[in-house]
DNA sequence: AAGGTGTATGTTATAACATAACAAGGCCCA
DNA sequence: TGGGCCTTGTTATGTTATAACATACACCTT
């Protein structure tokens, strides 16, 4: 996937869930970040969901496997994989979703099925933001971008 | 205001109020909807503020004016408002934001002061959305197109 | 006038999302 | 060996949001 923008699309999904944890296994060495058990376990929950999953969802699976009960433990996770660029935040959903380019620095945009709940991770090329706000003298650190609707599968049905 | 997109400016806010609500209920008056005294109340409310405000700094105003005590009617009077179009929800700060041009249909966007709290709209006349999107089949329905930063005012304390 | 329909409001209760604060364990290393 | 740092465990609580049901009121109908 990391070399397509567009994420509605069959794949093998077991293999784009290894590549991705080895990415973020690597990233994690090089920068001495520690990908623990919890963290490292919060990563691939939300990976091989391939769909956004709201904190409780996530500590409930962990959960089952004697990893954490309380929230505090899966916001820490969520908290971590998000700061290190490894999991993105869908403001939309209060939900999480992994990153389809763990590791790469990007400034996200998102589309989000209404039907199915998965979610795409769109590099839009040019930030929208750039011309309004350079007008308006406005100082930009964040952007959301997120786009609800249906995904061709879900279109059909 | 309804004349520019950017809004971090200085302006005669009692002007601006006072032709808002009365907007709005021309609008409401067109199209057959009720303008009740919490609703336009609470819309008053946001325009006055002139900043995200959270349902419940609505409630709280609300109560102190004697319009309502339960959450419910501060989340009933803010989603009519939303429905037609006079108020904006922030995702980002699960707020709600007097809209800039009551009345247009529009796709807004919004950058967000995180040292006011100020929101300005922008309208961006192109939807980034609109490649990608047509790209992978993905039929838009909703964007939300949100910038967090400094507005000109804070940037410079 | 009685009764039906639709819209809005009032109220209770609870669901869903999120974090503050403090305790405890492990690891490095001075 | 003890101090500093990071991570995890836990309690408690704060914040945001809605389901569900009851009431009120306007308007229209017969």
């Amino acid at each position: 996937m990391p070399d397509n923008p567009l994420g509605f699309r069959k794949h093998n999904h077991a293999t784009c869930v290894s590549s991705a944890i080895k990415v973020v296994e690597e990233d994690c060495a090089a920068r001495g970040l520690q990908l623990t058990p919890v963290r490292r376990r919060t990563f691939e929950i939300l990976l091989e969901a391939h769909a956004a999953l709201g904190a409780y969802d996530v500590l409930a699976r962990l959960d089952a496997e004697g990893l954490g009960s309380k929230p505090p433990v899966a916001y820490r996770a969520l908290a971590f994989l998000v700061d290190n660029g490894f999991v993105h935040r869908i403001e939309r959903l209060n939900a999480f979703v992994a990153c389809a380019h763990p590791g790469a620095v990007h400034d996200p945009a998102f589309m989000i099925c209404r039907g199915c709940k998965k979610v795409a991770e769109a590099d839009l090329n040019t930030n929208a933001f750039t011309a309004p706000a350079a007008q308006s003298g406005f100082q930009i650190e964040q952007t959301v971008i997120e786009a609800e609707g249906l995904c061709p599968a879900c279109q059909t049905t």
